[in-house]
DNA sequence: GCTTTGCATAACCATTGGGTTATGTTTTAA
DNA sequence: TTAAAACATAACCCAATGGTTATGCAAAGC
């Protein structure tokens, strides 16, 4: 069973394009891990470590099918990141508003890093 | 002049508390290092590392301002991160609401993991 | 002027991360 | 029943990460 998923696991997953790679093909349906490694030029292995990175994140689940395994999104997890950014978002861009009105106000555009003399 | 910031850093720039943390404090306004620093039990540094971790990434900007440095938030980078995980979520939400959709219909929920003997 | 403050940088260390090859296990196919 | 497919696991390698101490340096304060 697949915790929640802390931000540093579920961040650090999404830190690699490989595992950005599955997660965007999982955006078309679940799949077959065989099927995700489609088009990785690494081997098996390494599939299999980043799909225990993923997990471990909390981002996938995994169903055993016989032999093979049916991944898909925990679109929780996958919320639960977005909500983190979403939330101080508001807050970065309202001060980066501020300072937008400031300059607006003042005629002093470009000045961002201008030492006056 | 910092870059755009792609994803791998972007992500891996948030997979720390400590950075997500000074971001959070950032939140509330500019600061200068030191002021973000307060309350982590770490070396100047490594503060500073973390600093240049943000920066390439692209999530911050800094200013020099005498001895002090001011830093704010990069809401373009940032928001960059949380559309990428919003576009998807609208399709990995629609396969799950598609699933719930086929489970409620025919009356198999609690059934995800189990094996029909 | 001299000292302190607010940083950056260098050199080092232990741990983690992403890759490999080799091997094993279970399920399916021939 | 034997072979192949779809995985997992172990052991290893190298580069990157997150921390440290030591040092440097420009700006502020006394």
């Amino acid at each position: 069973m697949q915790s929640p998923g802390n931000l540093d696991d579920v961040f650090a997953a999404l830190a690699d394009s490989t595992r950005r790679g599955m997660l965007e093909r999982l955006s078309r349906g679940p799949a077959n891990i065989s099927t995700l490694a489609q088009g990785y030029e690494m081997s098996q292995p390494a599939i299999s470590k980043h799909m225990r990175v993923l997990e471990k994140a909390g981002l996938i689940h995994r169903e055993k099918h016989g032999r093979e395994v049916r991944v898909s999104v925990n679109t929780q997890t996958v919320e639960q990141a977005r909500d983190w950014i979403a939330y101080y978002t508001r807050f970065w861009k309202q001060q980066f508003d501020a300072v937008e009105h400031y300059l607006d106000h003042h005629h002093v555009k470009n000045s961002s890093t201008e030492e006056q003399p």
